[in-house]
RNA sequence: GGUGAUGUAGCUCAGUCGGUUAGAGCGAUGGAUUCAUAACCCAUAGGUCGGUGGUUCAAUUCCACCCAUCACCA
């Protein structure tokens, strides 16, 4: 029976090239989708390029070129990068289009009859000299809290603290230097805190299936516990400057791009059903009986199983049938490291001259269908792909080939399928579906393995090399390998929706139309014959390799990377806690000045009050006297090494400009500062104290 | 601080609804072989299953706590 599917993955934002991070997604959307049309579905695999927003806006500005300039070049370089890794999307569009802007408006308009579109003040900061109101993320002033310069408006990357733009001292706009001031402007909102939503949303996530249990707990999370409702409305307008599309009621605003991005889904639908004929309700409309699948990325769960499924279901629509998220890539085990070469962008491993099915078969082999995050280890690429793929699944048309092509013409002869490593594929074959169905490609990638296993195992044991060298042993020669032939294209079948560029090839070579699915079942004829043989890949060269981190390495000092995999205006903000990581990461690394040290005001402190916190096992409650700077209250997890009252009166160390932090139980306004063995070798905490004489309030340096 | 996930051989990962000697592939070592891009085949070595306690006749598997990494929340 046949099914009809509608497969999404994320939209990339149009700033920046694709990586390696991204690759994870697309790769396994296309793997998906290429083993659903194998088995005969009609299956259409949509994408579009995300084009909207205010770092477009600015990109565009700071080149010289309008926006759609931009956004058409970065289309040309997105479709070229997929294209390079095999990503078979039947449409790769943009959001920047008709069709997504009629879908953008009717949803709207619909979600605004049904009354969930809200109008309120909000007030934020405005550039003067722009003439544009500003993203936190494009306001940098000095922290309110540890007084360092030129930090985001979102949060302090000296101190780590977090605070609102409004908050920061002398700020001025990233985009023009100048001082902005605080605005009003009237915002819509998408009422997600609507009951309506709430109730709909507490069923629609907890749907069979619906989500991994992981995601679907996490969800569970972020809407609490029946009767509470922790969702918060949703700002969905933009004021002008801003590329996107204008609001239809409301000159000068325009739908922020995180509204038009999933819709962005529905414009490249509706553009495919133009060119290919298709029902464009058939798949959206309320009743469709149509399958519809998100592959996300974990950090944008949030808009594809709150925020979209809600404004889906109260614009009249169909929600999606499953949300597939999946993790991030790390690699060699860390986040990827511009400075470390492991920032790869999908055009340098292309053009370093890498095979692109090294890729899939690498990710493939480690995808699972969970959310947890995948690690790409060179080393281990290097091995796997040489190991699996050369070694043992091409090697095995290529130790059969010679021997069909000399010594019979290219023909083989009758396939013994009683064989145990024929019968094995069979039986296997369901099975290694259903790992692909439920998107356990390393399950199937395992299984497939074990069987070139045993097909390499059949030659050894035939040994085609010593029949050849006995005249009357003919047949044998020629049995023995139509098998291993006949193995292989089993499980180049297998392969196909991960390698499809090799299968390809191995329908050249075997000489037959492209596989589908059901070839599995059955065997080639005797008599049929072959192509000559010619190397279906090559060996991963690890010199290839360090070429291509060291042309990915940027040298230090060059600015900070956008974040691994995120979208959109969440990029900016992933920058600067990059920089934030990058600062305090290598271990007891660089030296810091004499003028850093004394960002941090260390006062000595006398403990007045400690008090155990009801509910924290490893707090106590302590208020600090500070001298001049008055009284702190501080909570200090050594409570495992202190009884509370036997704190009171004595002197310690604090960090008096600690940025306060609201914890559950109250306001923490500093730490005390005491020693603790990393390594657990010595346990215990170990509170400092200040030699007599010492006073509170005085300063420590 | 809370919640959740992860932590199994040098590497990448399975697995254990608690039960005799914990698995695979790669890598290493030894052997065999030469059809195949020195690939393949056979064998061997290598793990106190993050740590500490507890429950149990029995725990890597259950529970508690701790450590590390990551994420989310506040």
């Amino acid at each position: 029976m046949s099914r009809k599917i509608l497969v999404t993955s994320a939209l990339p934002y149009a700033n920046g090239a694709i990586h390696l991070g991204h690759l994870v997604e697309y790769i396994q959307t296309d793997i998906w989708v290429r083993f659903q049309k194998m088995r005969g579905h009609q299956c259409w695999y949509v994408c579009a390029d995300d084009t909207h927003g205010t770092p477009v806006m600015l990109r565009a500005q700071a080149e010289g070129i309008t926006p759609e300039t931009l956004i058409e070049r970065v289309h040309g370089e997105h479709t070229r990068d997929f294209a390079g890794f095999h990503v078979g999307f039947d449409n790769y569009y943009t959001t920047h289009s008709e069709e997504t802007r009629a879908c953008a408006n009717e949803i709207y308009a619909r979600l605004k009859a049904a009354g969930l579109i809200e109008t309120r003040i909000v007030e934020q900061y405005y550039d003067p000299l722009k003439q544009m109101f500003l993203p936190d993320r494009y306001i940098k002033g000095e922290c309110p809290k540890c007084g360092a310069s030129d930090q985001y408006g979102d949060n302090c990357e000296s101190c780590g603290s977090a605070y609102t733009a409004n908050e920061l001292k002398n700020p001025y706009s990233v985009v023009s230097g100048a001082k902005p001031e605080l605005r009003q402007s009237e915002h819509f909102f998408f009422r997600l805190s609507d009951r309506r939503c709430q109730g709909f949303l507490r069923r629609w996530t907890q749907g069979e299936g619906r989500l991994q249990n992981e995601a679907a707990n996490k969800l569970q999370e972020w809407l609490g516990e029946v009767g509470e409702n922790k969702l918060t409305d949703w700002d969905i307008s933009r004021e002008a400057p801003y590329f996107g599309f204008e609001i239809p009621d409301a000159p000068g605003k325009y739908f922020y791009v995180w509204l038009d991005a999933p819709i962005g889904y529905m414009g490249a639908f509706k553009n495919l059903c133009h060119r290919e004929g298709l029902d464009f309700d058939e798949y959206w409309g309320a009743d469709s009986s149509a399958e519809l699948y998100h592959f996300i990325g974990k950090d944008i769960l949030y808009f594809h199983a709150l925020f979209w499924p809600a404004e889906l279901q109260h614009a009249g629509y169909r929600t999606p049938s499953k949300v597939f998220a999946h993790g991030f890539l790390t690699v060699d085990g860390a986040k990827m490291s511009k400075s470390r070469g492991t920032f790869i962008t999908a055009e340098s491993y292309l053009a370093q001259g890498l095979d692109p099915e090294w890729l899939r078969y690498y990710y493939a082999a480690k995808l699972s269908s969970s959310m947890e995050d995948i690690d790409l280890n060179l080393d281990d690429f290097i091995a796997r792909v040489n190991a699996d793929l050369v070694g043992k699944f091409v090697n095995i048309a290529s130790r059969a080939a010679g021997f069909i092509s000399r010594r019979f013409a290219g023909q083989l002869c009758t396939c013994d399928e009683s064989l145990p490593a024929i019968q094995a594929s069979r039986d296997r074959r369901a099975l290694i579906a259903d790992h692909y169905e439920a998107r356990e490609f390393s399950k199937a990638i395992r299984e497939i393995m074990a069987l070139t296993d045993l097909a390499n195992q059949y030659v050894d044991s035939v040994k085609p090399w010593e029949l050849a060298r006995q005249p009357d042993r003919e047949h044998e020669l020629q049995a023995a390998c139509s098998n291993a032939l006949n193995l292989f294209r089993l499980l180049a079948i297998l392969l196909k929706p991960v390698l499809p560029a090799l299968a390809a090839k191995a329908e050249g070579f075997l000489n037959v139309a492209p596989f589908v699915w059901e070839d599995g079942g059955s065997v080639l004829a005797a008599g049929h014959a072959i192509n000559a043989y010619q190397h279906l890949l090559t060996r991963v060269d690890k010199k290839q390799v360090d070429r291509l981190v060291e042309a990915n390495r940027e040298s230090l000092g060059a600015p900070p990377p956008p974040a691994p995999q995120h979208h959109a205006e969440q990029q900016e903000k992933a920058a600067a806690v990059a920089v934030a990581q990058a600062a305090v990461g290598a271990g007891g690394g660089p030296h810091i000045s004499i003028d850093q040290f004394l960002t941090i005001d260390l006062r000595i402190a006398r403990i007045a009050e400690a008090t155990p916190v009801e509910g924290a096992d490893k707090l106590i409650r302590l208020l600090l006297d500070v001298g001049p700077l008055g009284s702190r209250q501080v909570f200090a997890g050594i409570k495992a090494a202190y009884e509370p009252s036997a704190l009171v009166g004595r002197l310690t160390v604090m960090v008096a400009n600690l940025a306060p932090r609201k914890m559950k139980f109250g306001m923490s306004e500093g730490m005390v500062l005491a020693a603790s063995d990393a390594d657990g070798q010595a346990p215990g905490i170990f509170l400092l104290s200040a030699d007599a004489g010492a006073e509170a309030g005085m300063r420590v340096k």
